[in-house]
DNA sequence: CTTTCAGCCTGACGGC
DNA sequence: TGCCGTCAGGCTGAAA
């Protein structure tokens, strides 16, 4: 499941190979994701410049000589660099070769991700949130949005209006360290507690982001998938286990649609 | 305006 | 053993 640190992950162990080096050619083997890839995007691509690789969001934006490519890895998509010729695996769908020799290989079972073209801005970019990391991101921002909403708090924080990149994983653990409870209505919590919770998104999306680190040679490779994250989730995937801290058996709930974890003891 | 929800897709898993 | 139902997840767009 990539979600932003994934996604920033895949980004740093790919950039190096690709940047700066042309598309020699490009395969599409299975063109229905998300959205249709781009009809044609192979005969575009080819011949172009890779000038910058970039994430904004959970989105990596290729940015090639007359316009960009907007990838997204949906819920099991990955993006790994492997040997010419290697034989193609069931849901290997699309392929990149580059003059330096590197081979790209996009990788997605459930087939949620996307790869789109334009010439221009992408739609899909227009009415995103800041970003998590950045300084625009923090406490008072969510306060000043949640005022009156009535919205459960872990929803609020993972719509993309609010701040983009925050997923059902990192959403629940940043609340348990904040102590609030995921399904408060987010105009009922005060601002200190927002300014609290603002620093555990960033702080568990940057350590997360530091362990996905030592999974890069997985990304060169082609070998092995990230699972950096499990071993310290403290609720996320731990409903009805006790609770860390004190003790107190998880909960689950449903919170729009997502099961959510949380400590109702620990989570107020 | 805010909020909810179906739909896209496959693999894993539990029950029978 | 195999079949069936359910779940997981991000994101969009339509409905309430």
């Amino acid at each position: 499941m990539p979600e932003l640190p994934e996604v920033e992950t895949t980004l740093r162990g790919i950039e190096p190979w690709i940047a700066d080096q042309i598309i020699t050619q490009l395969n599409v083997r299975q063109g229905s994701l998300r959205w249709p890839v781009t009809p044609g995007l192979a005969k575009i691509a080819q011949g172009q410049k890779v000038c910058a690789l970039r994430r904004r969001a959970k989105y990596l934006i290729m940015q090639l000589e007359r316009g960009s490519m907007l990838i997204h890895l949906g819920m099991s998509g990955s993006l790994r660099l492997v040997e010419p010729e290697t034989e193609w695996r069931k849901h290997d769908h699309i392929e990149m070769q580059m003059s330096n020799g590197s081979v790209l290989r996009y990788h997605d079972p459930r087939r949620f991700g996307c790869w789109l073209w334009s010439g221009a801005e992408h739609s899909q970019l227009a009415r995103l949130g800041p970003e998590p990391l950045s300084a625009d991101f923090d406490g008072h921002r969510l306060y000043q949005l949640s005022r009156k909403r009535k919205m459960a708090v872990k929803p609020f924080i993972m719509d993309n209006n609010t701040v983009v990149g925050v997923g059902n994983i990192y959403a629940s653990e940043a609340l348990y360290r904040s102590g609030i409870r995921p399904d408060r209505a987010a105009g009922n919590i005060a601002e200190k507690r927002y300014m609290v919770l603002s620093g555990h998104i960033k702080e568990v999306l940057k350590a997360a982001i530091e362990q996905g680190g030592t999974t890069l040679r997985d990304f060169v490779n082609g070998n092995g998938e990230p699972g950096y994250f499990q071993q310290t989730l403290a609720v996320y995937g731990r409903g009805g286990q006790p609770c860390r801290h004190c003790g107190t058996l998880l909960k689950e709930i449903k919170l729009g649609q997502r099961s959510s974890v949380f400590c109702p003891n620990c989570q107020r």
